[in-house]
DNA sequence: CCGCATCACTTGACTGAGCAAGTTTTACCT
DNA sequence: AGGTAAAACTTGCTCAGTCAAGTGATGCGG
């Protein structure tokens, strides 16, 4: 009874439900993209880096502990870093406490650069997503990811970055 | 009134939706992806042009038409189509009528491995998706996976594949 | 029925992501 | 202390995706 080839396939709500996501899942995260590429020619990601550095204690943090924020590998991490410094948006140094770890903080250019493009990025978000919804759907679209999140972090056990 | 910094920025409840849904957003692609990946070795964007195929008329589209269904550029499918062609599951031969169109057929190995991964692929969109949700919930998503796409086709009338 | 725009792809150059292997520094065990 | 394991990145290799330019084939205006 558990085995999946059991499982019934979808049927014809399930179907069109899942098509809907699908469709949003496609599109929603490349049009977040193109906004941030045409305006600052920066990556979703590499903004996620840039804007968790700007809310962070001293606008730094250790690459790892960034990492973690960013839901990335340190490999993958690293080389979004290595091309926000080469802008000087971002700056490493080593920590001198655990000469391991290196810290990557924002530089006031970089900081100027979230400021400008943080608040487009949220009003289109406003717009795509909340501006399309009650206020009863925005709710139950919170429950509805947390749940599906809950499932995606037991199924298999997988996690980005580790 | 209208201009895009003057919308307020997300208020707390929104923020934890819009983070609850940015973690969907992120992570379920993946764990769809991985699944293909390791059982049959192929991309979610590969399934998706074998599973077309297998639903088509006589299991064969125009890629103008294919790429239509998987949302992609023809750029991009037809580096896939080749990839594919490589493991004898798809075949192209060009179209006796129009001359510049090139017709892909799923064959009888490629509809194999539709059959054995569809199933498969189903069970998890249902243990992930449909698992997670009251039947409530699941209309409601429905819902509203349709209104935020239709925010998407509007806002800067933005396509894939176009 | 000739020339040129257009269509339907395909391909070359480049970029970002993943995986695995390498480097340096620290922690732990005895 | 001394040696080994582990942590915290970084980097080489390879591959998929994008953009722009290239190649035939077709349609169409005069």
């Amino acid at each position: 009874m558990t085995s999946p080839s059991e499982s019934a396939p979808l049927d014809g709500a399930e179907l069109e439900t899942w098509s809907a996501l699908a469709t949003v899942l496609e599109w929603l995260p490349p049009v977040l993209d193109l906004q941030l590429e045409d305006g600052w020619d920066l990556t979703h990601f590499e903004f996620g880096i840039l804007y968790a550095l700007s809310t962070a204690e001293g606008r730094s943090l250790p690459m790892s502990t960034l990492a973690g924020y960013a839901n990335s590998t340190l490999s993958r991490l690293s080389r979004a870093v290595v091309r926000l410094e080469k802008r000087d948006w971002v700056r490493r140094s080593t920590d001198p406490g655990d000469r391991r770890v290196t810290i990557a903080g924002l530089t006031d250019s970089g900081a100027e650069v979230v400021a400008s493009a943080a608040p487009a990025h949220a009003a289109l978000v406003r717009r795509l997503v909340f501006d399309s919804l009650s206020a009863e759907q925005a709710m139950t679209l919170r429950e509805i990811s947390r749940n599906i999140a809950a499932a995606i972090s037991d199924e298999g056990g997988w996690r980005p970055g580790r």
